[in-house]
Parts: structure tokens; sequence; C-alpha cells
DNA sequence: AGCCTTTGACCAGCG
DNA sequence: TCGCTGGTCAAAGGC
């Protein structure tokens, strides 16, 4: 071991005794703890409590400087930065972790140097920098600190450990390049929210809970001139400058999932359907109808759920189409379709009022991840359906299906994927607060909310039964605000700047950032909460 | 005439 | 084996 110099104080995060977190467990009021509430609970002043072994301990004797989550970062931010390490010296201590280390922008999180160390934050960096810095990569070693998390959690609650590492891995922020480009899950966040200009309604899934996401009058104006002003998906996607491909970086796929998305969709998908079948689903009231592509030998189908309302609550995609889009049928009399003009340039500007781009978007989106699950190397560009031939064989074996859903009062979108990493992070910030097991899939669901106050958008992601890397979203509500300065389509323009002053950071922190700090690091603490608050908050 | 929807029946998977 | 459920078929009818 050559001798290190001895690295400069660095706040400690210690778990709390086992008394302190069951009591949050077992839930102490109807309110739900917010965040730093949470943090103050399970990063007590007593620093002596439970815990073993893994990166958030309190083992440590040194944790005994650490009072509150809040002190700690307050502390953090208050003491004068010390000069980052050298770029070797970061290096050294993302490898030391086990971790990726990726080329980025001076951004690493320390990892543990030993058991029974505590999570370290490097030198200089706060921790909303810590949060929306490009390069912030968890190592794998962190997640060893769900050991100390079962002590906590009943085996029911919390998955297998691979799985648990698997699902928990969503705060990891990969950036291969240190900038970003729009990715794919940034596109989709605003997928999202355009998804759900429509007024919002509300879901209620079998076996999971429902999820209130009711409008204020305010959200609803404010995506009514989010609609106005819309430009489409492909603004979204390509983001603000050019028409960058959207990246697709699995965490644990190699391929690279690359949309050069297309400019605009047609108020339908482009294709031909014919209804071939109805059914009344077990849990809905609500029918569901089933599609067939009618191109020849075309096996793409499609489901769609309606709401009582009579719109549609869910479109299901599945399979791809091998053929291309047939012309519009609207060309007949003079009008070109969006999809056409969408094959004809790369014009993002339509005359689609906010709500039928909106769904455009969707379907459009829904059909270029569709494209996605071809093949490992989407580096060359879309995937389109003419290109399927030779790849829809590796269609199936991905059987990727890609859902878009919109109800009178909420907007869904369904993405399942190889990447789970893309899901979660998509620009805006989200708090665990749940997660279940569910009848038929061995693997849990995790519920999301938005951190950004008001906001009540939730999702929920859960994993394929039949692959574990198989992944599918599910988006309800819509934001309310723009994503998080930092993340999202901000990094578009770059990396984002910490802010300048340790009063905007940590209005920052206690507005988002310290929600989802403490959602990141304590993703498994907050589920037997959620769970509780399944019940409080509906 | 062609295409689509409707709708009851049928099939397959699963517990 | 049986019942349930989701998915599909196919005849009939409509546009």
């Amino acid at each position: 071991m050559s001798a290190r110099p001895p690295p400069p104080p660095r706040p400690r995060l210690a778990l709390p005794p086992r008394s302190a977190a069951e009591s949050l467990f077992t839930g102490a009021g109807d309110a739900s703890p917010g965040p730093l509430t949470l943090a103050s609970a399970l990063f007590p002043s007593d620093p002596d409590g439970g815990g073993g072994g893994g990166v958030m301990t309190s083992s440590s004797s040194s944790a005994a400087g650490a009072t509150s989550f809040t002190q700690l970062l307050i502390g953090n931010l208050s003491a004068p930065p010390p000069p980052p390490p050298p770029p070797q010296q970061q290096q050294r201590e993302a490898a030391r972790g086990g971790g990726v280390a990726r080329a980025g922008p001076a951004l690493s999180v320390a990892p543990p140097p030993a058991a029974g160390s505590v999570f370290t934050v490097p030198p200089g960096l706060s921790p909303s920098g810590l949060l929306d810095s490009p390069g912030l990569l968890f190592s794998p070693a962190m997640f060893d600190a769900f050991d100390v998390l079962d002590m906590f959690i009943p085996d029911k609650i919390l998955p297998k450990r691979a799985t648990r590492i698997k699902l928990d891995i969503y705060f990891v922020k990969t950036s291969p390049e240190g900038g970003f480009g729009m990715s794919h899950r940034e596109a989709l966040a605003q997928v999202t929210a355009q998804a759900s200009h429509s007024p919002l309604r509300m879901f209620d899934h079998t076996e999971q809970p429902s999820f209130s996401a009711a409008p204020t009058s305010s959200e609803a104006m404010q995506h009514m001139n989010a609609a106005v002003n819309m430009t489409g998906i492909s603004d979204m996607v390509m983001g603000p400058t050019n028409n960058e491909n959207v990246a697709f970086q699995p965490a644990e796929a190699s391929q690279r999932y690359q949309v050069n998305a297309p400019v605009d969709k047609p108020a339908d998908d482009g294709y031909n359907w014919r209804k071939y079948g109805q059914k009344v689903v077990k849990g809905s009231d609500c029918p569901r109808s089933y599609y067939k592509c009618t191109h020849p030998n075309c096996p793409v189908k499609k489901k769609v759920e309606h709401a009582e309302d009579g719109q549609i609550s869910e479109i299901i995609y599945k399979g791809k189409h091998n053929h291309q889009r047939p012309p519009n049928k609207r060309a007949k009399d003079g009008s070109s379709s969006a999809a056409d003009q969408n094959e004809q340039s790369n014009d993002t500007t339509s005359g689609l009022s906010g709500i039928k781009r909106d769904q455009e978007a969707i379907y459009g989106m829904s059909e270029q991840l569709s494209g996605l699950s071809e093949g490992d190397d989407m580096d060359d560009g879309e995937s389109r359906p003419h290109e399927a031939d030779d790849k829809e064989s590796d269609s199936k074996k991905r059987n990727i299906q890609i859902s878009s859903q919109r109800t009178s009062a909420e907007a869904k979108i369904i993405v399942q994927t190889t990447s789970e990493v893309d899901l979660l992070d998509d620009g805006y910030r989200w708090r665990k607060y749940g997660q279940k097991v569910v009848k038929g899939n061995p693997h849990p669901r995790s519920y999301y909310k938005c951190t950004y106050a008001g906001c009540n958008v939730r999702k929920h992601i859960e994993r394929a039964s039949s692959d574990p890397k198989a992944v599918i979203t599910t988006y309800e509500g819509k934001h309310n605000h723009e994503p998080p300065v930092g993340r999202g389509n901000n990094q578009n323009a770059g990396n984002a700047a910490p802010s300048s002053s340790a009063q905007q950071n940590m209005q920052n922190l206690s507005s988002n950032q310290a929600s989802l700090t403490m959602a990141d690091f304590n993703n498994i603490n907050q589920r037997p909460i959620g769970v509780l608050q399944f019940k409080s908050e509906e």
C-alpha cells in the first residue's frame, strides 16, 4: 500500500440504529416524511447505532462528526472547497471502489475506501453538484450498503440481492462523454409531460395502487401553454440545437440504442390497423381492443384499452413492422400527413394542435422506441420498419413492447427496454416511495414520485417476469415544471454548473436535490415507508 | 367492392 | 381436470 495523502475531511453518512429506522417503517404518523425528515431520521446524530459493513454504515467512529443529513450538507457546503484532486487520483478513487470510471467533468463519487467506512463525497463537491454531475456513478460497492438495509426491511419486501442491485442502480447516472445529448430518457420524460396535456383521469391499476395525480388548475394552464408552445417530439428528442442522435446507454447491456428522431408523427402512427378482437379484461370495466397491422405478413399488433369515458387509456404495441409505413390516406385529397412530412423532411413544425401533437409525440415515440428494439448496434441511425426484415429474429428475442397511454385524466407511457437506468433517469428527479411484488412476477415493481415540490407525477418501474433486463416504466401524471437544471435538458447544453453559492445550493437542495439525494442514498429505506404511504395518500 | 368493426366462440396458458 | 383469463378467430354487418 502506497502512502496516500490523507483525504480532506469528508461528510459522512451513517445509518441510524435499527430502532430509528423501524420507527419509520411502522409509520409514526399519517404524514409522509419528507426527504429531509427521512434524512434526519436515518442519519441521526447518534452515530453509534446499529449497522454493519457496507458503504453507509455507522461503524466509523468518525461518523460522530455527522449529525443530520442536512447538517452534513451544510457542513459540506460551508467548508471551503479544497482543490479538486488530480484526474489520476479521481480515477484511482473510482477504480478503488470497483465503480465504472467514466470520463466526465470532474465528478465522481469517491467509493468507499474500505469496509466499514462511510459514503463520502469528494472534496469540493456540493451535494447538488454531486447529483447534477454527469459523470456521477455510484460504484457497485456502494450497493453493498443494502446489506445493512436488510436488517430493516423484511425479506418479503426486498427482492433478492442481485435484483435489488439492479433495481437500485437506477440512481446511477452515467455519462460516457461527460456531456449530454438528450437521451431517450429525457425525451421520454418530455413525452410524458406532453402526453399529459390532456385532461387527466385517474388510473386504477389492478394489484397496484392507484395514483392520484389530479392536476391543479395551474398545472392545466401550464400545460395548455406548453401545448401551445410545443414544437413536437423532434424537438424533445433531438435537443435544442440540432438533430443529435438520442443515444441509449443501457447500464447492463452493451448495445447502444439510438434514435434519429423523426420530426413529427401523424395523428395515428402511420400504419393501417384492423381490429380483430375486443375483450373486457379483468380488473377493468373498459374493453381492450386488439388490432393487427393490415400489411400482409406484418406481425405487428397493438392493444388499445379504453377508459370509461371512451378515450384511449393505453396502447401497447407488440412486434415490429416489416414494411414501410404506407402512404397516408389523406394524401389522396391533397393534404399530406404528418407522417409523410416526417419522412420527407426534418421540419419539426406542423400545424397540429398541442394535444394532437402530443398524441403524435407519444405514438411517434413509441414507434421510434419500437425501432430501437432492433439490433444491438443502433449507431448508424434509426431503425426503421423496413429495416426489420434482417433483424426480425433479434426483435423477437427482445420482444420489446412499447406502449403509450393516455387518458382523459392521466398520461401513461410504457417503455419496455433493456435499459433500466435510462428509464429512471429521465431528466426529472424521482424519489422512490414504494415497491411491491405483484402476482405472477417475481420481480418487484418500484414506485417513484417526482421530487419537485407540488409535482404529482409518479412512475413505476416494473421488471418483466420473463426477462429481468426488461423494464416497463409507466409514467402517471404530468410534470408541472421543467426538468431540473443540471439534469435533463440542461445537459444538452453542457454540464450544468453547480450553484455558485452555498445558499443557492441549499435552496436547490432543499427543494429538489436533497430529496433525490435521500432517495438515492436511501432508496431501500424508503420502500416500506412508501408502501405505507400508499394507503395514506390514496 | 373492399375494408373495417363488431361480437360470440374458440384456444392456450396457468394455477 | 377444471375454471379463469387473455388473446385470437371468423362470420356478419356497416361504412
